[in-house]
RNA sequence: GUGGGUGUAGCUCAGUUGGUUAGAGCGCCGGAUUGUGGAUCCGGAGGUCGCGGGUUCGAAACCCGUCAUCCACCCCA
């Protein structure tokens, strides 16, 4: 039997339901803040996200789907949504455009990883980014617009954090101070961290195992390095939040995977979710449109894991499985069976939800098969029927029957439809 | 990449210290006087016991390997 990829999984019927609720609601809510849908491909030359992301990180190093297309360029299956944003943004020079650039997308991401609860190798994100606003009002908007998508859906136990990571130069200041605290004793910090100190000191704030926490708990503080600038920003978004009541919590350790982050940083978690725990993430990150070869463009976005989302929504609310359809067609007997089908397809073409199962054979497993796909009502169709010129229509929860013309079936039903 | 758990019917799982044709519940199909659903009763279909070796008179069970899956580390949405 050939087999799923690992980390790759499908979302059979049971659970659409729960994903287009939870697609829908997150277009609503996008479109309802000004911003619009953009498809960009699901894959890109590999130099894209290299360049994009950030070549010493895990996604870059080790976690890509890359491979050689016929003519030996390197492509890659995108491992998130805003670099090949960021690409068609600059290709089409839409900074050109006088409007507001404020795009959403979601699908599928591709990320080579150990598959656990809540991470797969391929999952989906719904994200946003908003272009050309360097105003702090629109990292609100971009926060308000996360916070609002999963309010709305009822997820359980979420938490906003925010943090300021001030430019690049703030982060060029103050990173000497930190590798020098932490190389005063590295052997505290563990083995992950002392690699860190090298490539990625900033890193070392965020990470989980205790010793690291406590070594760094006295480390100079990044919000004591940055620029006058980079806080009265910071502090217009909070006094934003503060305004239009969105709830968060500073935490001066939140710094982002991706380097393309600045400023604003922001991510939600749900102690409802285990290991994985953040649901959605993003920031601020006005370097990147530049760096991609476009004119110097302010940023501002984040992304949502779609089956993260998913995982929770079951928890609380069980979504209502698809609506309960409207008409069975019970045809039975020779000519019950060929009437039947016309009459099936004339009831589809009305604009009338209508289902048959044709593998029963008698009326009475046609009954069972109209209990069990939930229709409100049953159209019998057999030989005697068809000689009559009329079915018979039963309402499945009165039991009440009344004769229907074969003739004019559409029709009838549809005025019978109205009276019950 | 590392560690741990689990692999028996479509699903959830039993299977006693290794012992005959591997079971249950749910689901599925059919029947219970000839063309009327859900309940009940009866019957039926469906399994290379993940795969490959090994130990043994005998393995679903014990040993080795392998694969898959889940959870955690790591990392992240």
């Amino acid at each position: 039997m050939i087999k799923g990829i690992k980390g790759v999984k499908d979302i059979l019927p049971e659970e659409t339901p729960r994903w287009r609720l939870i697609e829908e609601t997150a277009r609503q809510w996008a479109v309802r803040y000004g911003f619009q849908e953009i498809r960009v491909p699901i894959f890109e030359v590999t130099t894209l996200f290299a360049r994009s992301i950030g070549a010493s990180t895990d996604i870059v190093e080790k976690e890509m789907y890359t491979f050689q297309d016929r003519d030996g360029t390197s492509l890659t299956l995108r491992p998130e949504g805003t670099a090949g944003t960021v690409r068609a943004f600059v290709e089409h020079n839409r900074a050109a455009d006088p409007l507001p650039q404020k795009y959403f997308y979601m699908g599928p991401m591709f990320r080579h990883e150990r598959p656990q609860a809540g991470r797969l190798r391929q999952f989906h994100q719904f994200g946003i980014e908003s272009l050309g606003t360097s105003d702090p009002r629109a990292d609100v908007e971009v926060i308000a617009l996360l916070w609002r998508i999963l309010s709305d859906l009822n997820l359980p136990a979420l938490t906003l954090e925010i943090n300021n990571l001030g430019y690049t130069a703030d982060r060029e200041a103050y990173r000497p101070l930190l590798v020098s605290y932490l190389t005063q004793d590295v052997e505290r910090l563990c083995g992950n961290c002392r690699r860190r100190v090298e490539t990625n000191p900033l890193r070392v704030l965020d990470c989980k195992v205790p010793e690291c926490r406590a070594a760094t708990e006295a480390a100079p503080r990044l919000a004591d390095s940055l620029s006058d600038k980079a806080r009265a920003y910071f502090a217009d978004v909070i006094a934003g939040l503060d305004s239009i009541k969105i709830p968060y919590r500073l935490n001066h350790r939140l710094v982002r995977g991706l380097d393309y982050y600045c400023l604003t940083t922001f991510e939600v978690t749900s102690t409802s979710l285990g290991a994985q725990n953040a649901v959605g993430a993003g920031g601020r990150y006005d370097g990147l449109v530049e760096t991609l070869g476009g004119p110097s463009t302010p940023a501002v976005g984040f992304a949502l894991g779609l089956e993260r989302m998913a995982m929770m929504l079951s928890e609380t609310a069980p979504v209502a499985l698809p609506g309960s359809t409207t008409v069975y067609v019970a045809a039975f007997g020779n000519q019950g069976s060929v009437t039947g089908l016309a009459v099936l397809e004339e009831l589809r073409l009305a604009g009338i939800r209508a289902v048959s199962d044709f593998r029963s054979g008698s009326l009475k497993s046609h009954l069972r098969q109209a209990d069990r796909s939930n229709s409100r009502f049953t159209l019998m169709i057999g030989d005697d029927e068809v000689a009559k010129g009329a079915g018979i229509l039963r309402d499945m929860t009165t039991k009440a029957q009344h004769d229907i013309s074969l003739a004019s079936v559409s029709r009838d039903i549809s005025s019978f439809f109205h009276a019950s």
